[in-house]
DNA sequence: CTGACATACGTACCATGATACGGAGTCAAG
DNA sequence: CTTGACTCCGTATCATGGTACGTATGTCAG
């Protein structure tokens, strides 16, 4: 049962066959060749082993491009362990600045659905005071100033 | 100064000119009329405002959709406090189960790279190991199952 | 052999939040 | 009265991670 088509893969890897041809348009996956004589391409084992990666690399918070760094990296036989090493440690440091940010959105929700009163007319309702101009606290330029051309 | 060009509307606000276009084609900002003989839209201060909700609520990590709802829920004056406070509690509940993800993510990278021993023939790579089928570790369906026609 | 599926492939589309571009019109300073 | 900066408007593009559609072709069970 190793080899299949892309239906079966794409079942055994529990995704769709389109995220498959995602997946090969992407370069993740190595599309198989096309039988010369007519016929559906053949899809080893391997394939579905490659998706399997690559949703597990998801659930880790990898993006699909740096899970295909992964990937090249594992099919490089130069690379150390520690170059996947590293990979996880500037991943966990991003997840860290995630929880700091998401951690300072929930401090500040919080206090203001405390300060609120919870009834009464909008204009004493302190969220909505909150979102309205609150002079002091600066906005993070989303913006480019500077032009690259 | 409180009627202004979109540019000046812009810099007040601190976003880009395009920003604000982008902000009335999706209901975000109401686009003033075009006077009536040659000439720019003339831009209120409300403008600028609206636009510093609309940043200020992005920094909550609410939805442009979502402040959409709250600048109408603004518009409405039958709208209570408690509709306001009632989706500051919702987003909460969201920000806590986004940071229950990633404190997930976060304890799984560390653990593996714990376990890594940090150099080495990368078959003896224990994160590599864990991106492989790890066997026992389900995913979570992210595919669609179910046809909706 | 035939009808119901599956596959192959290119292309378009979804949401999200913008940014960029091109050509025409307008305004204001010098 | 010219020139440079700004505005107007539609459309296109970016990144991310897929999903959907249409048409042609292939496979297999009955």
């Amino acid at each position: 049962m190793s080899e299949m088509t892309i239906g079966k893969a794409a079942r055994a890897a529990g995704v769709g066959v389109e995220t498959i041809r995602f997946y090969e348009r992407n370069g993740l996956i190595e599309q198989p060749p096309k039988p010369a004589f007519g016929g559906f391409r053949v899809y080893p084992a391997e394939t579905v082993r490659r998706v399997r990666f690559i949703r597990q690399g998801q659930e880790l918070g990898f993006s699909l491009r740096q899970i295909a760094e992964l990937l090249s990296l594992k099919a490089d036989p130069a690379t150390d362990c520690s170059d996947v090493r590293r990979r996880a440690q500037a991943k966990l440091e991003e997840v860290d600045e995630k929880l700091a940010r998401l951690t300072g959105i929930r401090a500040a929700l919080e206090e203001l659905i405390a300060a609120c009163p919870g009834r009464g007319a909008l204009r004493a309702c302190s969220i909505m005071g909150a979102l309205e101009g609150a002079e002091g606290a600066p906005m993070s330029p989303r913006h480019k100033v500077e032009k690259t051309r």
